[in-house]
RNA sequence: GCGAAAGUGGCGGAAUUGGUAGACGCGCUGGGUUUAGGUCCCAGUGGGGUAAUCCCCCGUGCGAGUUCGAGUCUCGCCUUUCGCACCA
């Protein structure tokens, strides 16, 4: 073998090997265990970042480590094509979005195909593709067909000298990213996806889902917000029409102090219509950007539109408001406001000196009004004939009473509103609608599918080129034959990143969006990716997955079985950017050390959930560790074949240098198979080398014990670090490929042990160490423990009150 | 603002079910190998006390609490990160 370790000659083999050998190639076999293992697909940006290796190396442990569990793996990759980052580099280097894209492709692949990740790539596709968005087209005519997908109205951020739609991201400071424009929110007709009609169950399926983080569980429960209330028709005194309000406090109701109305709300317009200083107001809150973590933060202000509601109980005049964090998309755009017993309400009636009413008395101590809102539940004071019930009765009384009077029901809300997927770009996929004079909205018929987006372009700015583009927009109503045109709005991205995983099962379908082989494959078994995809990307796809389900096309419920979320990657306790000046390049660090130090180091540094702080000392150590590794293997194979292991005539340091091994391989099977703690999996073989390289001992059954150590060793760190493994287990005499290898057993008859060390407390904090037999019962540990010399120092002139014998681990002796 | 997490040596992190705090790696210090530097090898390394490798005290963001025993559980606070629907 060669004397030095040299990454580059290594890995190119290893990789030569597993090509030759398809070793990576996913078959359809009936009967055989499955195990998909899928890694979130990457934007093709240009060049892989830090992010991306860490998740591949997550994903292609997993995957590794699950084949040789014996499963017959399938983990493929892709492209997630389309996006903005297209469109803006379009722009800027006058090149079209497609081939921008199809370029970064090439060289990402490459990069991949360099880590040496173990993909099945016959099932590769992008997402721009026609082949692929093709049935997503299709599906959202069935969609269509069904009620689930619809149109109206909504408001997005415009930039008024681009005259352009912009993105939140786009918008910096309340201005346009490249006019500096202050941006306008404009109200324009766009495509909806009925994903409330699947709240409860997105909901309810949550609680039967072991598989995923209770972290990421949680965010999608609160995102989904159900919540019960009670839906209220205020009079408005002058009008016909009444403002419905939802609330899930009636018990508050006779708190009510005045009523909050969004600016785009029409009552708000009717009352500007009259009022120039309203309408200003009204104008001035158009002039926010339309993200609500933006809206939530900003300056609560607001304006009496002078007209008023009659409170139902009571019939008191209340002042309608203008109040710019009202959201209109969000319930009626109407709220009843209790300033005693709501923060927001609270601090806005203090700003405009509106009255402060309690009504509730909380259990306990009685918060103070004067001090901020109440929003504890209680008893109901000040309130007319429901004064003194519960919170709890009251809702009841409340709702029955003004369900009776027909003037209000019981309502289940949700702070989840329905998916919006146009968007007002180039590079997306077409929607396949056509809008006909006569006959509305019309879906492109199954036979003119896809609907192909034109790839010859110049993207400038002003807005998407196929608003200019006749030749694309002109057709043919297909239902009357009159002219008409095509949707020039495409969808949403998450649209195709919301289906991707099921495609892979049978990327080369041409009939049908997916046919049997999903099944086969799907649920995903592990899904690897950035928590910042904890809602938005993981509850569309679940959303997609119910719709196919819907449609025939799978049969399970829920996409994704069990789901890691990996954490950022830090550099200088900063996540990583241009702007920042603090990106590291995983290119330049593959070619100085190799792909397998970078993958060691990025599974070593921290757990995968956690973020990883970079450090370049720490991928020095790292590629050491490899070094050391090799020059290990290197010369216990100096001394040729090593005889059979015969594990009854070893010695004391035999048998314990044996004890380690199966030990250590022990606990990294829990920590790759169980945990997902690799870097505790790394940490313990580590120790394990240090042990085997301070193992001196020869004579036959020394050097059948190293021979076993290393080949442990190797196996265990095979998914991690695959080239390095792969050459060194041919060094260790083997004819066939790790690759192919199966987990080694643990021998259990080599973890036994005489005798165990304890611990030993007084009063829990720690005095000594004990030695007693592994089979020692407690009375003896005891006595050992209290005859301990310091134990007795400890104790002496003290009553022993109680031990306490933790079996293997520690004896606390409590004394006073 | 709302929702969700995280805070442990000089640094990354370990401590899996409430049971030895600091495994493993980096860095640093000392020694060896080398013409030199680097590489490599050996030893030490939380803070303090001590002649001492014995032993003792302190120590897991801050403040309380539960327990024989708390990095771990409970309550309050501080800081940082992620998400907030058109970045992906």
């Amino acid at each position: 073998m060669e004397e030095q370790y040299q990454p580059e000659v290594v890995e190119a083999e290893a990789q030569q090997y597993w090509e030759r050998h398809e070793s990576f190639r996913a078959v359809e076999r009936p009967g055989a265990e499955t195990y998909y293992c899928l890694c979130m697909f990457p934007y093709p940006s240009g060049k892989l970042h830090m992010g991306h290796v860490r998740n591949y190396t997550i994903g292609d442990v997993v995957a590794r480590y699950q084949r040789m569990q014996g499963r017959n793996v399938l983990q493929p990759m892709g492209w997630d094509a389309f996006g903005l980052p297209a469109e803006n580099a379009a722009m800027q280097n006058r090149v079209p979005p497609a081939q921008w894209t199809r370029e970064n492709i090439e060289h990402m692949r490459g990069q991949l195909r360099r880590l040496g990740f173990g993909y099945d790539w016959s099932r590769e596709f992008a997402t721009c593709d026609p082949s692929y968005y093709h049935w997503e087209q299709w599906l959202f005519t069935r969609l269509y067909e069904k009620g689930l997908a619809y149109k109206k109205t909504a408001t997005v951020n415009w930039d008024p000298v681009d005259q352009t739609v912009l993105a939140n991201e786009q918008v910096i400071d309340g201005r346009g990213w490249r006019s500096g424009a202050p941006v306008e929110r404009r109200a324009i007709p766009q495509w909806f996806l009925r994903i409330t009609d699947y709240a409860d169950e997105l909901l309810d399926a949550l609680d039967a889902m072991p598989g995923w983080p209770d972290q990421v569980r949680t965010m999608q429960r609160n995102w989904i917000g159900r919540s019960e209330g009670l839906e209220l028709a205020f009079e408005v005194i002058g009008h016909d029409e009444p403002l419905h309000v939802f609330t899930t406090r009636p018990d508050t109701l006779y708190g009510v102090t005045y009523m909050g109305l969004a600016a785009e709300h029409p009552l708000a317009a009717e009352a500007a219509a009259g009022n120039p200083e309203l309408a200003a107001f009204v104008e001035e809150c158009r002039h926010t950007t339309v993200s609500e973590a933006d809206v939530a933060t900003m300056d609560k202000r607001g304006m009496d539109t002078g007209l008023r509601a009659r409170h139902p109980l009571t019939g008191e005049a209340l002042p309608i408001y203008v109040a710019n964090f009202v959201l209109m998309e969000y319930g009626s755009g109407a709220v009843m406001a209790v300033p005693a017993h709501d923060q927001r309400d609270w601090e806005f009636a203090r700003a405009y000196e509106l009255p402060i009413r309690q009504v509730i008395e909380p259990e306990g101590e009685g918060g103070d009004v004067g001090e901020g809102a109440v929003t504890a539940r209680g008893t109901l004071v000040n309130s007319g004939d429901y004064t003194g019930l519960s919170s709890d009765d009251a809702f009841e009384r409340l709702a029955a009473h003004f369900e009776a009077g027909g003037r209000g029901r019981r309502r289940v809300n949700y702070r989840l509103r329905d998916w919006g997927v146009s968007r007002q770009r180039y590079w997306g996929a077409p929607i396949p609608m056509i809008n006909c004079p006569d006959c509305g909205d019309v879906p492109v018929p199954d036979e003119d599918l896809p609907v192909v987006l034109p790839e010859e372009v110049t993207i400038e700015a002003g807005g998407s080129p196929l608003k200019r583009m006749p030749e694309f927009y002109r057709t043919a109503c297909p239902r009357c034959g009159a002219e008409a045109e095509r949707e020039t709005d495409t969808f949403d991205t998450f649209m195709e990143s919301s289906w991707y995983y099921a495609r892979f099962a049978c990327a080369d379908s041409d009939t049908a969006m997916l046919d049997e082989r999903a099944d086969y494959w799907t649920p995903v078994n592990q899904y690897i990716g950035g928590i910042e995809h904890a809602i938005l990307h993981l509850l569309y796809a679940r959303f997609y997955h119910k719709l196919m389900r819907d449609e025939g096309l799978v049969n399970s419920d829920e996409p994704f079985t069990n789901l890691l979320t990996q954490g950022m990657v830090l550099k200088d306790g900063a996540k990583m950017s241009k702007s920042k000046g603090n990106t590291v390049d995983p290119q330049a660090l593959v070619d100085r050390f190799g792909a397998d130090t970078v993958r060691l180091f990025t599974m070593f540094a921290a757990p995968p959930e956690q973020s990883l702080e970079w450090s370049d000392s720490g991928v020095e150590g790292a590629s050491r560790f490899l070094r050391r590794l090799w020059n290990l293997v290197a010369a216990h194979a100096a001394e040729g074949p090593a005889p059979a292991l015969d594990p009854q005539a070893l010695d004391d340091d035999e048998r314990a240098m044996r004890r380690k091994v199966h030990e250590t391989l022990r606990k990294a099977g829990d920590d790759m198979g169980r945990r997902f703690t690799f870097n505790t999996a790394i940490a313990a073989v580590m120790e394990l080398t240090n042990d085997v390289g301070r193992f001196q001992a020869d004579g036959d059954g020394a050097r059948a014990v190293r021979q076993e150590a290393l080949e442990i060793t190797l196996l265990i760190l095979a998914p991690i670090v695959p080239h390095i493994t792969h050459r060194l287990w041919q060094v260790l005499g083997h004819e066939d490929a790790i690759v192919d290898r199966p987990w080694p057993a643990v021998d259990e008859a080599a973890l036994t042990r005489e005798t165990v060390e304890l611990v030993v407390q007084v009063n829990g904090k720690l005095r000594s160490r004990i030695d007693v037999a592994a089979d020692a019962d407690n009375d003896t540990i005891e006595s050992a423990a209290l005859a301990d010399e310091n134990v007795q120092r400890f104790t002496e002139g003290k009553t022993v009150r109680k031990v306490i014998v933790v079996p293997g681990r520690l004896v606390n002796v409590v004394a006073k």
